[in-house]
DNA sequence: AACGCGGGGCT
DNA sequence: AGCCCAGCGTT
C-alpha cells in the first residue's frame, strides 16, 4: 500500500480527540501551532485552553497587553513565541481587519510563523498541499527510509522536506501532515516505539536492520553553559518587594525577577554580604539576610544551567518602587522565580521577624 | 551556518 | 546528575 494511504488509515483509527482538531478556523489552528512548537501535547493543551477562553477571537487577542500575554503564557518557555503571537495578532486585527493570509507564501511572512507553521495552516485550513516537516516527521521518514543524514544540518532540512513533499496527498494534505506527525508522537516514539504493532514494520528499514534506536541522526548541541544566579528578594518595612523587567536581549526577555546578581562563581556567604552590604538599594539599611536554599537550585535550559540561590535581604525602611508581596502573583515570571514565589511565604517572614 | 531560546520527562 | 524532546529569529 501507499505510503500516505498507510499512514492515514493509521490515523483514522489512532489520532487523539483534541480541541484544535474540532475547527478549520486559522486563528485557532495558528494559535495552536505556535503553542505547540516545541512543546508536547499535554504540555500545551491547557495552555490552549486558557488561550482560546481568554481571547475568543484575534480581536481579543490583540486588544490585550503584551504583560497579559505573556502572564497567560507564564511556564510554557520560548517567550518570544508569546511575543510574536502578539505582535501578529496585532498585525492580523488591524493591517489585515482580522483576515488571515490564506497561502503558504503569506503566511510565511507572519512574525513567528516558519516554514513548518505555514505548511500546517496552509494545509490544515486551506487544503494546500505543502508538506510540513516537525521533530515527529524527521523522525518517521529517517526510520521509514533508513536516511542517516543529520536532521539538524541545512543538508537534512532540504532532504527530509522534499521527501515528505513527495508522499503527501495532495487530494487531502490536511489529514496526510496530522497523521504523519500524530503517528510518529504516538507510535513512532523516541523511545521504546511500537514497531510489533506497526503497519509498516515489513518495510520499515530501520525496524528491519535493527537500527531504530539509531535514528533520526543528529549532530550533537553545544556544551551547555553553567551561570550562577543570585536574586536578592527584598523585604522593606511596608511589605513590598522588588521585581525588574528583563530588558534588551538573552533570556526571559521582558519576563520580572527578583533584582539578579549574576556572579562568576558559587557565591559564600561572608562574601555576598559585603556585596549586598554595597548594593544601592541597601546601603546601611540591612536589618538580616537570610540565604533560602543552601544547596543551588540547578535550573536546566537546553543551553544553560543556573545555580541558583535565593537571598532573602530585610532592609530598614520603606520601598521606593516597590511591589506589594501580596500582588507579586500578577506579574509575569519564569519558573525557577514562580516555584520560589509559591513555596515562600512573605507574611509568615515579615511576622516571624 | 551557527547560535540562542524553556521547561518537562526519563533514567 | 546527564540524557532526551526541538521551530523560529537573529547574527
Amino acid at each position: 500500500m501507499k505510503f500516505s494511504k498507510t499512514i492515514t488509515l493509521w490515523y483514522s483509527n489512532n489520532k487523539r480527540e483534541l480541541p484544535w482538531r474540532q475547527t478549520k478556523d486559522p486563528y485557532y489552528i495558528w494559535l495552536s501551532e505556535i503553542i505547540l512548537q516545541q512543546t508536547q501535547v499535554v504540555q500545551g493543551l491547557p495552555y490552549y485552553v486558557k488561550f482560546t477562553h481568554s481571547f475568543p477571537s484575534v480581536f481579543h487577542l490583540a486588544n490585550a497587553g503584551e504583560s497579559d500575554v505573556l502572564k497567560l503564557w507564564q511556564g510554557l518557555g520560548y517567550y518570544s513565541r508569546a511575543r510574536n503571537l502578539h505582535a501578529t495578532a496585532k498585525y492580523i486585527a488591524n493591517a489585515l481587519n482580522g483576515k488571515f493570509p490564506n497561502n503558504y507564501k503569506d503566511l510565511l511572512k507572519l512574525k513567528g510563523v516558519g516554514d513548518y507553521t505555514a505548511s500546517a495552516i496552509a494545509s490544515i485550513c486551506f487544503n494546500e498541499a505543502t508538506a510540513v516537516v516537525d521533530g515527529n516527521v524527521y523522525r518517521v521518514l529517517s526510520r521509514y527510509f533508513g536516511i542517516d543524514t543529520p536532521i539538524n544540518s541545512s543538508q537534512g532540512n532540504k532532504e527530509f522536506k522534499q521527501l515528505a513533499q513527495e508522499l503527501i496527498d495532495v487530494k487531502n494534505p490536511a489529514t496526510f501532515n496530522q497523521a504523519i506527525m500524530e503517528f510518529g508522537a504516538t507510535q513512532c516514539k523516541p523511545q521504546n516505539p511500537d514497531c510489533n504493532i506497526c503497519p509498516f514494520n515489513s518495510s520499515c528499514i530501520a525496524f528491519n536492520k535493527n537500527r531504530i534506536s539509531e535514528l533520526p541522526v543528529k549532530l550533537k548541541a553545544a556544551k551547555v553553559k553553567k551561570r550562577n544566579f543570585n536574586f536578592l528578594v527584598f523585604i522593606f518595612n511596608d511589605k513590598k518587594t522588588i521585581l525588574e523587567k528583563r530588558e534588551g536581549k538573552g533570556i526571559w526577555q521582558n519576563l520580572y525577577q527578583f533584582p539578579l546578581i549574576e556572579t562568576e562563581k558559587a557565591t559564600t556567604f561572608d562574601d555576598f554580604v559585603k556585596l549586598v552590604k554595597k548594593h544601592p538599594i541597601v546601603k546601611d539599611k540591612l536589618v538580616e539576610m537570610v540565604l533560602y536554599n543552601e544547596d543551588s537550585i540547578v535550573h536546566k535550559l537546553s543551553h544553560q544551567h543556573l545555580y541558583t540561590k535565593f537571598w532573602i535581604v530585610q532592609v530598614d525602611r520603606t520601598s521606593k518602587n516597590g511591589i506589594l508581596t501580596s500582588e507579586i502573583q500578577n506579574y509575569a515570571v519564569p519558573i525557577l522565580i514562580g516555584n520560589f514565589i509559591e513555596r515562600f511565604n512573605f507574611d509568615s517572614f515579615n511576622t516571624f521577624n
